[in-house]
DNA sequence: GACAATCGTCGAACCGGTTCGCAGATCTGA
DNA sequence: TCAGATCTGCGAACCGGTTCGACGATTGTC
């Protein structure tokens, strides 16, 4: 293994005189500079990471926590991951993967053992067990999901109260006057997915504010239970002309469906999901759908987080609460209610 | 921060007492071993990970090189690393998710560093530009998936030779003797998918050996064009009785299609795909599958791979090319031909 | 009872970087 | 011409662990 001492031997100069050729960070003459280089490129010389982040108590990683629980969607969730490990390695720094189930523990080992310069969070629950953990850590941390208490961390997340909104004053404006929303699994609201509610919540109110009959029901997580619960839901509300879907699993499964019930989109009814573009393109759903811009979150996240690591001033700025304004992809899946 | 200069400190020993008293490498006194965790409870010391890299060069971290590429399924790609993920932290280490494009750059960034102690990297091309790299690195690699050259690696794949031949054998023994197998699109071939044309030649030859006829054609890897390359090809082949896929794309897509053709699955036409179980579920894929086993392969991969760091034995033992046995998961999507 | 082996602990060196203080050489201006 | 400032480079200390060699105290053996 070459070393900095290697370096410094074959250039001719003390190890600090090749520190500070490399870094800048002292003057050091144009010749020697060269020197140094040379025999960096010629001895094919990496710093140590782990003697730098001794020395530096800098590592360059950041911490990546993702979850992947019961009856929730995973390949949502990859997307999330990639939009913060690109972002990363952008701004210069690599991301510890981590995946355990138990959160906590997960986040203090990482933590503790100084293994990283700062921690994002997925899929942040609405009372998640991780946040006093991370507030007590000396990394900084940014949250993708909006929790109950976000004191002392950044927060980025969709703004689902608008996403609901949206949704209903977009069938109402069609003439639609009976929804059914389809939401995730009560299960997963209970484990604190507050999203979930946050969207249905606003989208209920929305919904006697225009006079609107807005069904709201949970729906399944996964295969066949997911189908037949749609079809129930289309049998028990026959009238109702337009379908709300905050659910992947249920967005997923409704060509087929509706296909059975043979039923045409938006002719007989009128249909709009909450999902990434992506999504729709893998599963290849032909609904209009709340973009869900996972890429974009993991993005502001880690921007924001690296901006706090890197400024000794951004430590001590205010922590914000950042909501993504929902955009509506048209897929021609809505239109006026067959009279 | 608290070091183990602290703990020494407070439990009244040597800084290297405090070391081999936590370690257990030296034998040293109950009383004072005793002395020393209750130290480290009290102040809460957990061991800075980079000092301790410095000193052992071990860092408890193992590099997962993930690219996703154009036309490439990234949601199969999640099952993989996963996979690797969950094992390598049962085995006690973390994991380094790099998903760089430039592959060979990021890999010579992270071993000549010595962030990691070895690699496992996923979607192998067949002449893939990361081995040479991973060759000259110090560290042991694992790979997923079958490149030309093994030399110097362990190698972990799915048999997609045997899988090929046991596609076209059940359908034989079921009566068929027209089939057609879709594949990846060329694309992928053409970059260096080896997993393609292992999976068809092999299904070709097994094809010829029982008098079956196989149109072995390239599919698409997204919607709409899946779609409707799909459909040309049933019209393109009527007399065709079963369909082979091996390509997740085209199997998500082909419910649709099927039902838009009216046709029924076993009655009309028999379907076996290529992918996992989880797979299956998530997009709820009704047909019987060659289990491509991605958490096994990835389990696979960093078991050989810690063997290989943790014992110096196991630096010099030969390397291994394992290949998975593909399972036929029966879901009832294949019987016998229409007369 | 003398001597060797073993046990338990300590001090010091080392891993490979960074950074602070210092000093010799060169330059500046009065 | 000389004091003071500037430019370059060096040596040493430090980051926080691990590990080797040494050494006094205890135990075992004949």
């Amino acid at each position: 293994m070459v070393t900095i001492g290697d370096v410094a031997r074959a250039a001719g100069v003390s190890r600090s005189t090749a520190s500070y050729a490399l870094s800048g960070k002292r003057a050091i003459s144009a010749e020697v500079r060269q020197r140094v280089n040379d025999a960096v490129l010629r001895l094919g010389y990496t710093p140590n990471a782990g003697a730098r982040a001794l020395a530096t108590s800098q590592t360059m990683v950041i911490g990546l926590l993702a979850q992947f629980l019961e009856d929730e969607f995973a390949p949502a969730m990859l997307e999330y991951m990639l939009g913060v490990s690109d972002t990363a390695r952008e701004l210069g720094y690599d991301t510890l993967l981590v995946t355990d189930s138990d959160g906590a523990k997960a986040l203090r080992r990482i933590t503790d053992s100084r293994m990283v310069d700062g921690l994002v969070l997925l899929n942040v629950a609405q009372d998640d067990v991780r946040l006093p953990v991370l507030r007590a850590a000396p990394q900084p941390g940014a949250l993708v999901g909006l929790p109950g208490d976000c004191s002392g961390l950044d927060v980025f997340d969709l703004d689902f109260e608008e996403a609901g909104r949206m949704m209903v004053d977009h069938m109402h404006r069609l003439g639609h006057r009976e929804l059914i929303l389809v939401s995730q699994p009560e299960h997963v609201v209970q484990r604190g997915g507050a999203y979930v509610w946050r969207l249905q919540d606003a989208a209920l109110q929305q919904a006697r504010l225009r006079g609107v009959t807005l069904h709201a029901v949970y729906g399944e997580s996964r295969q066949p239970a997911v189908g037949r619960s749609m079809n129930a839901l289309l049998d028990a509300y026959p009238s109702a002309t337009g379908l709300l879907l905050n659910n992947e699993a249920a967005a997923a499964a409704l060509p087929t469906v509706l296909h059975d019930r043979g039923l045409t989109v938006p002719h007989d009814l009128s249909v709009i999901g909450r999902y990434s573009d992506e999504f729709a393109r893998v599963f290849s759903l032909p609904y209009s759908s709340i973009e869900s811009a996972p890429d974009r979150l993991g993005r502001m996240a880690v921007r924001q987080l690296v901006r706090r690591i890197e400024s000794e001033a951004g430590r001590a700025e205010p922590y914000v609460v950042r909501f993504v304004a929902p955009e509506l992809v048209d897929r021609q899946s809505t239109a006026a209610p067959r009279t």
